[in-house]
DNA sequence: CGCGGCTTTGATGTTCATCAAGTAAAGTGG
DNA sequence: CCACTTTACTTGATGAACATCAAAGCCGCG
């Protein structure tokens, strides 16, 4: 077998595009040798917040969380994100460590790429470095975006929002198992456990929505968007 | 005179070294061919939320929010910053509106880059990509960093957050003039204007701070560090 | 001087956190 | 596979934190 026309695997990865469209054959080679698949399973850590970056992750597969640990114990979360979106956000080259942990909201895959090769093929390769420069920034406002929609809502327009950004952006269906625990919904908007269950329970009382255990369904997408909106 | 040696203005610029440290002779030239240095009176509005991004902006003198109007036409104030941080925050290259508004709140001087010249020398010169993309990455940072900052804190906790961050990133002393309103405060923690002040008030009563007119004196930093730690 | 905007304070009501107690669900070890 | 343990969820009652409303004082500006 002629090894010479073997083909790296980064070449048909499906993924390529999330920054990697203007590479060609020689740097998709070279991709393919600094590059790592690894799997984690629901639950587990990622990056921890604190620890040094050494590669530059994004999510092939899965559904991740990225949060903060606050002096208190407490946890932070700062956005739920889906594939292609990277993971080790922002601080890829302005800092030497994780500002914000990252875990697995389900079995997920990562690709993890030693960050000199990043940092190299952004020097070397303009059109990398552009597209990879604005889907960082895309990210960045992504999340003050939604931190901002977030605080000017009350208690039922932020659990609404966080209903309709799981339905529309995440799981693109009225139906869907929810990923995380109510403290997490909690964690994620600001709120208390208690107060999001209770705002649940109005919802299904108010037939907006209905719940078989981990399964969501969207009953009235107007009345939640309503109840989003003037929040 | 021989006006092949004289220098470009922005070869002496203070600023140079916001992004443009990595320039040479021949960059800086062409960089003071494209840029307009524009001043601001306190008020003004310098980019405007929903305009197309036409220039690259930043701050070489002055103060200024960076804030966005909700849908029911309140402010929601994002970051107050110094020079020499920039103003185009961002979605400089992701995007091709302002997603957000920057106003002066003292007299600034702007200067301003058609957005070609930023994006042209981005794609010529890594080293000046590199250090546009740390910076940026780092403003965005602060930012989301600040956001959850005072998200986790009490009201109480969050007048002293401000005015700490007044007082130490802004103007580096003890006593200095607020630059903003007592409702701009609230816009930017995301409490009511009433209860900013009946804060004020408290510490005032409690000798944590000093006002006499829109000249404040914090008086016991320790006591205002623990009241925002634990908020 | 008089008008309008910003500030201040008090009184009142709403929203939300907290506490507590109980139920369901999901692991865990025999 | 069942009893046990633990963790997540749910609901109600209570109180604290905060928004809102209203009225009055202050200040700058024409």
């Amino acid at each position: 077998m002629d090894t010479r026309i073997k083909t790296c695997i980064c070449a048909d990865c499906e993924f390529r595009d999330v920054a990697f469209s203007s590479l060609n054959d020689h740097y998709i080679r070279e991709l393919c040798n600094n590059k790592e698949e690894l799997r984690y399973s629901k639950g587990e850590i990622i990056n921890h917040q604190g620890d040094p970056i050494t590669h530059f992750k994004y999510l092939k597969h899965g559904l991740v969380k990225l949060f903060r640990t606050t002096d208190d114990g407490e946890q932070q979360i700062i956005t739920i994100t889906r594939p292609f979106e990277f993971v080790s956000t922002m601080s890829v080259f302005s800092g030497d460590s994780y500002k914000y942990s990252v875990a697995a909201l389900e079995d997920s895959v990562i690709c993890s790429v030693k960050i000199g090769f990043i940092r190299d093929l952004f020097m070397k390769n303009s059109e990398f470095a552009f597209n990879l420069f604005a889907r960082v920034s895309k990210i960045s406002e992504k999340i003050i975006g939604q931190t901002l929609d977030i605080r000017q809502k009350n208690l039922a327009g932020r659990v609404a929002f966080v209903l309709l950004y799981l339905m529309k952006d995440i799981f693109k269906s009225r139906v869907f198992d929810i990923p995380v625990s109510r403290k997490e919904i909690a964690d994620y908007i600001g709120m208390s456990t208690a107060n999001v269950i209770r705002t649940l329970s109005d919802f299904k009382r108010d037939g907006i929505i209905r719940t078989t255990g981990k399964t969501i369904d969207i009953l009235d997408i107007d009345k939640l968007e309503i109840i989003s909106k003037r929040g």
